[in-house]
DNA sequence: CCCAGACGTTCCAACTCTGACATGTCGAAA
DNA sequence: TTTCGACATGTCAGAGTTGGAACGTCTGGG
């Protein structure tokens, strides 16, 4: 059995966890640093979710232990039927994920607030995607970027989050005047 | 008890309730056609879901039989206590949601299947983009807008998804480029 | 030497969400 | 008159997700 079944075809947890050690060997806590700073933009994951989720690879033969280390430490890394795994993700599965954006929910329930309330609320999610902006440069200047695949993709992700945010900044403002 | 407790503080599906039915009384299958048309662009919801949650807010006194009609038909009125909830979670609990983008999940591991595919997954990206436009138009198109509150702040939401969706395909043309 | 703080893993209960299955009614057209 | 499609609700197992508690180890500064 080259990959462990999946039910839902979802999972993209799973397939994170996969991704990033494609790269190169880790820890769940070197993952878990990973998930808090740049993946943090697109995909969270909990403690919890993710040691399970080693848990679950490992038995599945999609990862294995590299090395051990100091204080229980386990590296793992990915196999060749992980790295089938992930290709089959990114090629066979196509992107499912159903939108969520609870932000732009309460946008459409502010009626029931009144318009100074509403107004505050705008504002606040134009702030929001200014402070984004500022993560997400401190992020590009924080990181060393190189030549690698991982540099390149990484780079293009960032650029969405940059242009994401500036657009959630730009319609708050807009969005502020038409209610005006 | 003027509230149901909620021990999460997100519960947003409830709230997504309450905000449609504070607009007009509904049966749980009006509320299932506005999440499957105009809410999709905005918040998910399934069927199971959209029951089981009409009974949890009966329960607990936010909503509550208004009219009932052929078929075993049930329309739902907020009462009270459900507008101040709603009020409640629109003043005073901050947006939570974790961000969760499998689509751009997908982006950092491009390295992984190579430039040929990277490139096309970029370019479905794009295309995806440009469908969620027509699709939005079409919705515009579709619906007749009033002076109302929810036509106001419906069409603020409307106007996100057109921006987020320009800047899709904006982001994604840009990508190709890069990657070539 | 001690201890705070970082490192590192494991487990759990409760809740949300998904994708079915199950059940039945009404109206209209063939 | 039968039958089909829209209307309408209810229930369930299984998977994903959350937030926290619990436990132990190493390192460096006071």
């Amino acid at each position: 059995m080259s990959r462990v079944e999946c039910q839902t075809e979802d999972m993209s947890l799973r397939h994170a966890v996969l991704g990033l050690l494609e790269e190169c060997p880790m820890s769940g806590y070197d993952l878990l640093k990973r998930f808090e700073q740049a993946m943090s933009n697109v995909w969270a994951a909990t403690q919890s979710q993710l040691y399970g989720e080693l848990g679950k690879l490992e038995t599945g033969g999609l990862i294995r232990v590299h090395a051990e280390g100091p204080r229980g430490r386990k590296e793992y890394e990915i196999t060749e039927a992980g790295r089938a795994e992930l290709r089959h993700w990114l090629v066979d599965v196509e992107p499912n994920r159903v939108t969520r954006n609870e932000s732009l929910l309460r946008v459409y329930f502010l009626g029931a607030v009144g318009p100074e309330r509403a107004r505050e609320y705008l504002e606040y999610l134009g702030e929001t995607g200014r402070r984004r902006s500022g993560r997400l440069e401190d992020l590009e200047t924080s990181i060393d970027w190189g030549d690698d695949d991982a540099s390149v993709y990484g780079r293009l992700v960032l650029e969405w989050g940059k242009r994401f945010s500036a657009m959630q900044r730009e319609w708050a403002e807009w969005a502020v005047k038409q209610v005006e």
